[in-house]
DNA sequence: GTCGGGGGTGACGATCTTGTCACACTCGGA
DNA sequence: TCCGAGTGTGACAAGATCGTCACCCCCGAC
């Protein structure tokens, strides 16, 4: 296996594969080429590239549905790409983007912007944290957008409900005592009796809804992150 | 090397490192003992255990010192710390926590609890994503606790302040354009008009103060978070 | 140097966030 | 069953946050 960065060119234009393999080669990546959605499909599970470069226009499955598929599986989530839409395609753009490029360039490009480019995409790739963030059960929570999603949906949460219910999940299972949530949301450094913590554990609960039941109190100790246990059903 | 998790008791007290060693090793883990606070650094340095039972008491350096000496110290700074206090010495749970101890427990303790409190505290650290930070120049960002650290100084950001400057950050040197910016922190899937991006940045120059060079304007185009130039000194 | 457009700045009001309180309720021990 | 501590809840007010606007300034093209 080379130490290059393998980069998956797509697009159903041999022009343009070329263009752009021949500038990525001489930048010093090694490269593997598409031509329509299935191929890049196909390629990127045997190949595992470390980037895409994916034009929006291609026979069979366009870019969109690629990115989109790319994104469902847990395997290929991670991998960056960037997105060739037709000139000045705003819409282009903004549905990539939505579908979760990480980058857009519009045609006709520059070959040596692409490859500025794809070495951003890289470097980028390399830094961010491969796991910043926490799943539990209907749970997603994004700390480097400092988002949640709950059951797929996402949440609108305060800083502090969105440090409370993340100290309690990354505590799944334990009971977490009320002076300690304290200190770690709040920063007191006393003990001190207050009912700001209730007030914000019910305020996080009726957002929460359904899902509400994860977040337990333990009398007399603090609260708790845990799977509801099942309700027994009547026959 | 074993695969089991390797702990380390520092304790001055023989019984107490004996009646602790014995339950976490029938517990499925290895031990090994520390009775003061030099015998504590150095057993960290030589054995890099997976977690330490930290006694408050001991000869020569205290279990604060240790644990903040742990602490500074890039290598040691991730690991474990459960504290040893007194009882009911508040004080000393306080000042455990703020040396960066990340559970306590108060003597005389169960060794049943010491052996769940070890064993939620693995579970944690294993979960934990090791990376959830990130570091540029004076920048210290703490996904998991969203909060910012400059030049060792917290500082105040609001949620929108720190999502905005920690999307520049982890695209350090790279301009990233308004249109980009808006989408990812404000979630605006259309072209808009607004000064409010333009606002936002005001205010994290004024907060950053000496430290606002790192956010330089790309005019036309966006923002860019990169190192400040060098200022000329006339001689 | 002039001009036009983009960006910086200060102010303002709408809204959101948050801590506190009073009161209702619940659990668990006596 | 009764009681008390601990928790849930709704309301409120202070303060923080945020988007917008008007105005000014500066950069860069010409």
């Amino acid at each position: 296996m080379s130490d290059k960065s393998l980069i998956l060119i797509a697009d159903d234009e041999e022009d343009v594969r070329e263009l752009v393999g021949m500038n990525l080669r001489r930048a010093g990546y090694d490269t593997v080429e598409a031509a329509d959605g299935l191929q890049t499909l196909a390629q990127v599970r045997r190949r595992k590239p470390d980037a895409i470069v994916l034009d929006v226009m291609m026979p069979g499955r366009d870019g969109f549905g690629v990115c989109q598929e790319l994104r469902e599986d847990e395997n290929t989530r991670h991998i960056p790409v960037i997105m060739l839409t037709a000139k000045g395609q705003t819409q282009d753009r903004i549905a990539g983007l939505e579908r979760g490029a990480d980058d857009y360039l519009s045609k006709p490009f520059s070959p040596k912007e692409l490859v500025l480019r794809v070495q951003a995409l890289l470097r980028r790739a390399a830094t961010v944290v491969s796991g910043s963030e926490l799943k539990e059960g209907p749970f997603e929570f994004d700390l480097s957008g400092v988002k949640l999603n709950l059951g797929g949906q996402p949440m609108d949460l305060t800083l502090l409900e969105f440090k409370l219910l993340h100290l309690l999940a990354s505590r799944k299972g334990e009971v977490v005592e009320r002076d300690f949530i304290l200190r770690e949301v709040w920063g007191y450094t006393e003990q001190v009796r207050t009912r700001t913590l209730d007030t914000h554990v019910k305020r996080l609960r009726e957002k929460l809804g359904e899902h509400a039941e994860w977040l337990q109190t333990s009398r007399g100790f603090g609260y708790i992150f845990k799977e509801p246990s099942p309700v027994a059903v009547a026959v």
